[in-house]
DNA sequence: CGAGTTTGACCGGCGC
DNA sequence: GCGCCGGTCAAACTCG
């Protein structure tokens, strides 16, 4: 799906209206006066704002052909941003487990193809939910930076 | 039917 | 002060 960029070429739906966006409808809209994405915002603002400091950050280098690395966890796409240095653009992962707020982020090499970086953030606070032992093996294979 | 995926637009910070 | 950039979200669509 994310490989397949023709999957997805003919979106232009009957132009009923110059209708805007939803999004900049919520932003008309009186009631969407959170700055933004402030409505899933689950923290109540009873406490103070605790600094968004980000975890540790582990970037893995694999050598794959296929950009879909699964770890035996739960991933949903939540955006896929191109970068200016790359050719290719990179694909932003989130743990869809409840307040596990890991965040996974996959680039490929416009120059490699065949290499694909992987940056975790945060760590996991729940098992694993997919059966693959071999997840241990794959890790030795692969070559850990750690950061911070 | 549900979950996950896609795309566009928005936000905040930083630079100039 | 404005422009640019990276990062995030939300709705719509697709697949199983």
């Amino acid at each position: 799906m994310m490989e397949s960029y023709a999957s997805m070429a003919a979106p232009p739906p009957p132009p009923s209206t110059s209708l805007p966006s939803p999004r900049q409808l919520s932003l008309a809209d009186p009631e969407a006066s959170f700055p933004g994405r402030a409505a899933s915002e689950v923290e109540p603002a009873n406490k103070k704002k605790e600094k968004k400091a980000r975890r540790h950050r582990f970037a893995f280098q694999t050598r794959s052909q296929v950009d879909i690395l699964d770890d035996g966890y739960r991933w949903r796409k939540y955006g896929q941003k191109a970068v200016k240095n790359n050719k290719f653009p990179r694909s932003y992962y989130r743990c869809t487990h409840q307040g596990c707020n890991v965040k996974k982020q996959v680039q490929r090499l416009s120059k490699d193809e065949g290499v694909v970086v992987t940056t975790y953030e945060g760590v996991h606070s729940h098992p694993i939910d997919k059966p693959n032992d071999n997840f241990e093996h794959i890790l030795k294979q692969m070559q850990i930076y750690s950061q911070f």
